[in-house]
DNA sequence: AAGTGGTCTAGACCACAGC
DNA sequence: CTGTGGTCTAGACCACTTT
């Protein structure tokens, strides 16, 4: 079906992606459940199956949905499988990938410092879920986060206490609704202060990588904010440019 | 145009795509140079528009071609602005990139360490060129590279001497008909050694971000290996993570 | 005006999953 | 067997660039 040449035209394809969109941000289908077929997609928006198809292609490419032949299409699930191959840069010098475990060191609701609220999009002040946990890789203490959420968003959350899970993406997806789609890294070499050296078990001044990450939720606002401080004799953070 | 169904059955716009790709490699096109239209390739190779497209349109995600309505598909060429989108990471605190200037320290040719041999893909001893620069952002030191290549792929390439340009990839690409497609980097926090803390003017023991980059041409064969140690208090490492 | 890539459609057949 | 997505084709029309 074509329609008006207007000023603010787009092709057919981005308007049905961004409507797929909407309804995935609103919840209409849940994160592991299959999406209508194409051939019904295309009766229910007026277009063919191409057009639809290649909306979809666009989201799998996103990976907001994965695709299965012979099976559907499946919105996708933050998995401890996708967290890992998505958000976790850091590797072994064989180039493996280690899992960490986590243990919190504090979790508390709080009010957004300056830095905090200018980076999650919120006012100062602004009601927050601060957690600080360590992460241990071979059950070696290599890494310290500080993790910032806006509280309204992820309602008493802080009652997990210590109890948190280690896939924190996971936890956000199924209990409070929010997707992470995006993250923004920020790297730097900084000294280990006190506290650093004192969780990792190192001498203060010890070079540490400091990844400062903002998470992004399905429409792009700023929902988690997190900074780790890694010991980098025995893991790198790898990254492809292609 | 349909084929067997052999158990080695690729789709035809893999095949397509394999078929462009090495004579990309090969050089039958330069970079900027347009390629035959689509329907010109969709003859030639006996398949219909729409498979060549397909072809083409992964070759577009790839940056391998660029498209242009109206005009026809160039093979991409590696202006400035492409090497600073797709290969430079280090943003200023206000979000924009910075362009830096180098001065090249000592361009030489010498042999393999094994280190190098091993990331290169060379066997040990074999003859390489050493590159060492320093790169300045606002006239400011803040980024100590060794660069490192087979003399093989560039021969000649150190008689430039301290005259290299400051984009690489360009002369790489225009002087040598090696293209970098693809780099793998690895980041480190080091501490400076003496010659890192006399080349930016910083004091030994300050912690530096390390970059260790190997790029790669078409033919995903490593053909630069590139450290970098980076003063990171104006700057920072930028990924996204989508 | 001619030629290019971009969008959209319609229909055929294939490969795969699940009943 | 049915329904799903994956591949391939053919043709129409549009938007843009060049001559």
């Amino acid at each position: 079906m074509h329609e008006q040449p207007s000023p603010t035209h787009q092709p057919l394809y981005q308007q049905v992606y961004r409507m797929l969109l909407d309804r995935l941000a609103s919840g209409d289908w849940s994160p592991g459940e299959l999406l209508p077929s194409e051939t019904a997609l295309a009766q229910l928006y007026g277009v063919s199956q191409g057009t639809i198809r290649k909306a979809l292609d666009t989201m799998a490419a996103e990976r907001l949905v994965v695709r299965h032949q012979g099976r559907g299409t499946e919105v996708a699930k933050h998995d401890s499988e996708r967290s890992l191959f998505q958000f976790w840069h850091l590797y072994d010098e064989d180039g493996s990938r280690r899992i960490p475990s986590s243990k919190v060191l504090e979790c508390v609701r709080t009010t957004a410092r300056a830095g905090e609220a200018r980076q999650l999009n919120l006012r100062r002040g602004a009601p927050v879920v601060r957690i600080r946990r360590c992460r241990y890789i071979d059950s070696r203490a290599r890494i310290v986060e500080r993790i910032t959420l806006p509280a309204e968003r992820f309602p008493g959350i802080e009652s997990h206490g210590k109890a948190l899970p280690n896939t924190l993406y996971a936890l956000y997806q199924k209990q409070y609704r929010v997707t992470i789609q995006t993250a923004i890294e920020k790297l730097r070499a900084v000294k280990a202060d006190q506290n650093d050296a004192e969780s990792l078990g190192i001498e203060p001044t010890t070079p540490l990588l400091e990844i400062e990450r903002v998470a992004l939720d399905l429409e792009d606002e700023p929902v988690e904010l997190r900074v780790s401080r890694c010991e980098t004799n025995q893991i790198h953070y790898k990254n492809i440019l292609d």
